[in-house]
DNA sequence: GTAGGTGCAAATCGTTTGCAGTACA
DNA sequence: TGTACTGCAAACGATTTGCACCTAC
């Protein structure tokens, strides 16, 4: 399911939130890339639309968009925090170390190995975290 | 394979860094505990037996070590950057969200998903990441 | 003796918070 | 109209850098 920004601002209002002009911005901005994006990137994107924005308010637009899992936190390599448009249900990653295309996949159920890990070591688990970091076909290419 | 002050010494050596008695401070620190350390963690430990280092060093031991492989980066939630021993050859991280125990589990392997991926995306994966999250048993019953 | 390592202080980066003014519902 | 949102500035914590001194080899 790919999200529109119709989607996205319907979402907000369900929750209660007002529909700004910035969060409309943000989310735009979000919705129309595939990269995974830095709140600064995002910022930058934003910032030239709408020069008037504030970096403070893309922090806060971002906290309620994966509150409300309507964006998705990566934490590939070092750069953690940065964001992709969150297909809704479970899924995992697939990150160019290059470019920051992120692919999602879904399919791969880790349910049985949480049960058996749960057994063999008392935890109670509470979630996972599966990413996979490589080059993407374009990238290899540029090599 | 777990790693001794020792073993972790002559790696050092092998690569050309010298040993001083900073680093020996650092090995010793991380060597001696199961759980993952943020830098500042190791800081405080290593500063109780010698007073006088200072916390760049630790960040500068920390980057050395983990060049090495000799340490593993964890990325478990908000809270980037901690550190653990690391048993050397693949293994992934099962997390306690509370007190930050990290036990190391290996024999899961994502080969086949790796492969599945590259055909299907392009992708040349180069790694990835699989933690788990969730609550240990001590934690469960402090609760 | 020398290259590399250390510790300090200051710079830097990303993120959060307090607050006064503003705008959506 | 009232509450939630915004933007600024400043605070904050974690990490990095420049530099002069020190020390393991």
């Amino acid at each position: 399911m790919r999200l529109t920004e119709r989607k996205i601002a319907a979402t907000l209002r369900q929750h209660g939130y007002k529909l700004t002009p910035q969060r409309r911005a943000v989310m735009r901005t979000i919705a129309s890339t595939q990269d995974h994006l830095t709140p600064a990137a995002i910022y930058q994107k934003v910032h030239k639309d709408h020069p008037s924005i504030g970096l403070v308010t893309i922090y806060r637009t971002l906290d309620i968009l994966a509150k409300l899992e309507l964006i998705c936190e990566l934490h590939a390599g070092g750069s953690c925090r940065s964001y992709t448009v969150g297909a809704r249900g479970h899924h995992h990653h697939l990150i160019c170390s290059n470019c920051g295309e992120v692919i999602d996949f879904t399919g791969y159920d880790l349910t049985q190995l949480e049960q058996r890990l749960s057994r063999q070591t008392g935890f109670e688990i509470e979630g996972h975290l599966l990413e996979f970091i490589g080059l993407c076909q374009n990238c290899q290419k540029n090599d």
